[in-house]
DNA sequence: GTCTATAGCAAGATAGAC
DNA sequence: GTCTATCTTGCTATAGAC
């Protein structure tokens, strides 16, 4: 139903760009009520009209420059994005395998959203709609997924492996996929300190660098060719669908 | 949040069962009425006022029987679990190889829910959350999940295949898990007729087969029980959390 | 371009009377 | 078990101020 998934460039969807510097103001302030919010009392309660009060705007101003609540919480999304980045760049500094690698980067994501675990579920929620904004292959989601996608690019890049070379050109994108895989059990885990996906973390990793390893035995070959075939035939053929 | 993820017995979440013919009979008829309305308006329109109206009972009345618009689609999803293993026994019968079996498996599925493809985004919104009583690893839902593995296991047992004996065993259970990346596909998948979904069925399924057979390469044995144990740890850890 | 105030709709959910 | 209010909240609309 969304423009990205019919290919086409968005239509209203970018409602509110800011064209002054006071409106780049208020539109800060409302992220900024809104994530606070959302970290005070979940998603919720944390409602339209509560956001706006808390940024000391009217709901209509609210809704000018956030054409839906989903709209708003992109902001929020951002904002883990970032702090998940540089978390990764540190604590993968002081590695060079790529297992300890996204080990390093899937721990660091998991410290930085702990603290909205407790309602991760409502969130998750709502990005699983594919014509939600929130999705994240919503065109919407775009940088996200982009500045996702460049983590694991840094996973990757640094460090020493060898391995089919077509694997190691999608390997980053295919790390993605593993991500959202983690962010899905994650949600789910209701072990204290998300014990449970700490552990798929941990002993996943050594797993997945053998079988990228492994990629580059003859007999496995042709196997990893034709996975790679149809990822990239999924992936490039004019409609959206995923299997993230 | 639900009482399946802590372990623990229901505990409100069965509102409004019916103790008396007469009450069985009315939440009959506004679950029919739910169903009727759901496939020929979709998720949005079905609001629970018309539900109540198409039953002929108040507003009130329905939230009776049904604490939340979730509950009353369960109803839906129930339907359609029957349809499909009913549609995927029927299409398995002339088949013996473990990837024709579920690529029959599946695309019998995906003839079962292609009318309601428009919407299914909608409804799987509502199944992502895994406190939804809809969320496929919730306590309501178990009756439908064992139902969806019982037709994997058939996908099994069908089939001539020399494999690694316990993930033999695990194959039903591992199924199901590709069954729910499937249907994550084809929610996202807005081709004509479901051409994509249908294409990563019908070519991911050899290879699947393939890395199933190379199961028992004694080169591959060690990784193979790595991925085993760590998937029996994972689930049978008191806390629920998947992987799906 | 920004912003307020206010009114109102639709729909999920609840309270309380009978 | 059943109904009739009633509440809440996402969202829209309008009309106007600066």
């Amino acid at each position: 139903m969304t423009a990205t998934q019919a290919g086409l460039p968005p239509e209203g969807d970018d409602a509110g760009q800011p064209a002054t510097a006071k409106g780049e103001q208020t539109r800060q302030r409302i992220v900024d009520a809104a994530t606070r919010l959302l970290e005070e009392r979940g998603y919720a309660s944390t409602t339209m009209r509560a956001v706006a009060e808390e940024a000391g705007v009217s709901l209509g101003n609210a809704y000018y420059y956030f054409s839906s609540k989903e709209h708003l919480v992109q902001g929020f999304y951002d904002r883990l994005q970032t702090l998940h980045a540089q978390a990764a760049v540190e604590r993968m500094s002081t590695v060079t395998s790529l297992g300890q690698r996204f080990t390093a980067s899937e721990l660091a994501f998991l410290d930085v959203v702990a603290r909205y675990q407790p309602f991760a579920g409502k969130l998750f929620s709502v990005a699983a709609d594919p014509a939600s904004p929130l999705s994240p292959l919503s065109q919407a989601s775009t940088p996200a997924r982009q500045a996702s996608t460049a983590i694991m690019r840094t996973v990757v890049q640094g460090s020493v492996i060898k391995a089919d070379e077509r694997l190691l050109r999608e390997l980053p994108e295919l790390l993605w996929l593993a991500h959202m895989g983690v962010v899905l059990f994650w949600v789910h885990d209701r072990s204290p300190g998300q014990r449970r996906t700490r552990r798929l973390v941990t002993r996943s990793a050594p797993v997945l660098e053998r079988l990228v390893t492994l990629s580059r035995w003859r007999a496995l070959r042709p196997t990893v060719h034709e996975l790679l075939d149809l990822v990239t035939d999924l992936r490039t053929g004019g409609d959206s669908a995923d299997g993230g």
